[in-house]
DNA sequence: TGGATCTGAGAGAGCGCTCTCCGAGAGAGA
DNA sequence: TCTCTCTCGGAGAGCGCTCTCTCAGATCCA
C-alpha cells in the first residue's frame, strides 16, 4: 500500500480539523463525545495510525529503548540463558509501560561508534548497556552527551552510570561457606573472565570468604563457556591433584568440570563438589544434577527497564541497585 | 545535553546553506571539495548527528527492521539456542546492510495488535516473523497493509507469504534412515508441537520414511522442552516396552528421554538408539553425546534477512527458501 | 439583558530534514 | 567579446504531526 492516510485525511473526512483529530488520538479530555466518536469512526474506516516520525519529530521522545549487548562471540548466544534471560526481563517491563524494544548487538569493532550515532540521532529514548567487557567507554560517552544510561553489571572504571548488579561476591562467599561447611578443605574455583565484572567479583568473593577462613586458594580462569570450564579443570587436578572441592563462576564451567572430573575417576560430590553459578536450567539436569548460585537473572532485566523508564523521564534514581543471590542446594555438593 | 545541534546550525557554522550541510551528509557527489572539506569540520565541531525522526518523515524510510518472536515461554528462553540463533544471523546481516535490528517480543494477547500497530507506524521498513504458532493471521495481515514481511519456517494457512524454512521433513527422514540402517525395528518418536510446522514436518518425515520400509511408527508429542521430552519417553516406553530407537524433535527432548531411559535401566545406544534433532551445543556434551540433525540456524536468520533486505527494496524474492539439514552421528545412535 | 466566565474547536507555526527547482558564475566555443 | 553550456550552491516547499493561541458560542450571575 503506497498512500497510508494522514491526520489531515482523517480530518477532512470527520469534517473536524487536524487538532481536533490530534487531540482524540492522544485522548486530550477536551473533545466533545459525539465529536470524540465521530472522528473514532473516521480512524477506523481509514485505518489510520499516526506516522511515528512525524510525531517524535515534534514531541522529541520515540517511546523506544535500546538494549546493547556488547559481546556476542562467547557468552550472548551460548546455552547458558543469561542473555536471553535479560532480554525477556527488560522486555516485560518494557512491553508494561508500552514501550519498544530494539536489541542492538555490539560485536564489531565499528559498532561502538554506530549504537553511539544511533541513540544520538534520538532513535531512543534511553539505552541498556548489559555486561561489558573490561572499562568499556560507551556508557560514559553516552551520558555525557545527555543520553539516559543505565548498566547491566557494575562498570569498571571510574564512570559514574547507574547500574543494577547482583551480589556476585556474596554468591560466592555463601558458596564457599557452603563447601567449607561441608568439611572441604581444598577448594579451588574456576574463575570467570578477569575483564568482567562478574568473573572479578566472583572470584573477589571466593577469595575473601577463604581468606576469613585462613585457606589456600587454588585459581584457574575460564571465560564461562563449557569448553574453558573443562581445560581449566584440567589444570586444577594437575596443580592440586588431593583438591576436594570446585567453585565455578558459572554453570557451563561446572559442567565441563565436571565431565573432567568424571574422565579422571574423580566422583561428584564423594570426592570432589561442585558448585556453580547462575542456575541454569541445566543444573537440574545435569548429572549429579548441580548445587548452584542462584541469580534472579529476570530480575535484573526486569530492574534495569524500570531505572531507565524512571530516568527518562527525569526522575532521580539511584547510583545502583544490587540483587541477591541464593544458594540452591542440589547433589554436586 | 538539551540543544543537539542541528544541519541550521552547522550550515551557519560553516557558511553555506542548509542543503549544501544536507548534500555533504548523504555525500552528494555534486559538492566542491573545499566546502565539503569546511562542512565536515563544522559536523565535527559541533558533534553534529543527523535526526532520524526528521530525516524519516521525508525519506519514508527508518532503516531499521523488526524481527517478531510470537512466542517466548516455552521456547524463546529455554537453552535449545534456537532464537539466540536466528536473532545472532539476522543481526550479522543487518549490521553488514548498516540497518538496525528491532526485536519484538509476542508474549502477550495485546501483543499482536502492538506490532501491527508498531509497523504501520512505518516504524520499521520490514518485518521478520520466526517460528510462528498454528495459522498465525499476523503475516498475512502485514503483508496486506503493504509492509514487507518475510517468515521463518512456513506459514500455516494459506497465506502467501515468502518464507525461508530447513528442511525438516529431509532431515527427519534422515535420522529415521539411520536408525533403519543400523537395524533398528521399533523406532518411536517424540514429535514437537503440531501447531508448528517445525513440529509437524518432523512428525511427517519420519511417519513417511516409516512408511517407505512398512514399519509401524508409535508417537508420543511434547513441546520441544526437555521436560516434555521426558514425559514423552515415559509413555512411550508404557506404550511400546520392547521400543529400540528414539527420534526425537528436538535435542533438548532428545535430552530428557534419555535421562528417563537411564531411570528405567535401559542404555543409550545399546538398548535404545536415540536421535535428536537441532544440534545445540549440549549434544556434544550430553552423555552419551547424542546423534542428531543440524540445521543451519544463524543461516536460517541470515537467509531471512536477506530476503527482507531485498523485498524492501522492491526486488523481486522467491516465495521460498529451503535450508538443507545434515545428520551428524556421534555415540547415542 | 448585558457582560464575565468557561468550554471546545480551528488556525497556524514550527519540529529538522530532503530534494526539486533555479540561478549565479565559470569555462568554452565561435 | 559574446553567448551557450555546465557546475554547484541556495531558496523554499513540504513530510505528518503537536501544541499554543485564539476566538466563537454556550453558560451563568447580577
Amino acid at each position: 500500500m503506497v498512500g497510508r492516510p494522514t491526520l489531515e485525511q482523517v480530518a477532512a473526512h470527520a469534517g473536524v480539523s487536524r487538532a481536533t483529530v490530534s487531540r482524540v488520538v492522544n485522548g486530550s479530555p477536551t473533545v466533545a463525545e459525539p465529536i470524540r466518536v465521530a472522528v473514532q469512526r473516521a480512524i477506523e474506516e481509514l485505518g489510520y495510525v499516526p506516522n511515528q516520525a512525524a510525531r517524535s519529530l515534534v514531541t522529541q521522545r520515540t517511546d523506544s529503548f535500546a538494549l546493547v549487548l556488547p559481546e556476542w562471540t562467547a557468552r550472548v548466544f551460548s546455552d547458558d540463558q543469561l542473555f536471553p534471560g535479560i532480554i525477556r526481563g527488560v522486555g516485560q517491563e518494557m512491553e508494561a509501560a508500552d514501550k519498544q524494544l530494539v536489541l542492538m548487538l555490539a560485536g564489531s569493532a565499528a559498532s561502538h561508534d554506530r549504537i553511539e550515532r544511533y541513540a544520538l540521532a534520538r532513535h531512543v529514548d534511553g539505552v541498556l548497556i548489559a555486561s561489558m567487557h573490561g572499562a568499556d567507554p560507551l556508557p560514559g560517552t553516552l551520558a555525557r552527551m545527555g543520553v539516559p544510561v543505565v548498566c547491566g553489571g557494575r562498570p569498571l572504571g571510574r564512570v559514574r552510570v547507574p547500574y543494577v548488579d547482583v551480589d556476585n561476591v556474596g554468591g560466592a562467599r555463601q558458596a564457599v561457606r557452603h563447601l567449607l561447611d561441608t568439611g572441604r578443605t581444598r577448594i579451588a574455583t574456576i574463575a570467570g573472565p578477569q575483564d568482567m565484572v562478574a568473573g572479578i567479583d566472583r572470584l573477589n568473593g571466593y577469595r575473601e570468604e577463604l581468606r576469613d577462613s585462613d585457606r589456600r586458594s587454588i585459581v584457574a580462569v575460564g571465560d564461562f563457556t563449557r569448553d574453558s570450564g573443562a581445560v581449566a579443570m584440567r589444570q586444577l587436578l594437575q596443580d592440586d591433584p588431593q583438591l576436594d572441592a570446585v567453585f565455578a563462576a558459572s554453570d557451563l564451567m561446572a559442567h565441563g568440570a565436571m565431565k573432567v572430573l568424571k574422565e579422571h575417576g574423580r566422583h561428584v560430590p564423594d570426592d570432589v563438589a561442585v558448585v556453580g553459578f547462575d542456575d541454569i536450567d541445566l543444573a537440574k539436569y545435569s548429572e549429579p544434577s548441580l548445587t548452584t548460585v542462584r541469580q534472579p537473572i529476570d530480575g535484573l532485566g526486569r530492574e534495569m527497564a524500570r531505572q531507565l523508564l524512571r530516568l527518562a523521564i527525569s526522575e532521580t534514581i539511584p547510583d545502583s541497585v544490587v540483587l541477591p543471590t541464593e544458594l540452591v542446594i542440589r547433589a554436586s555438593a
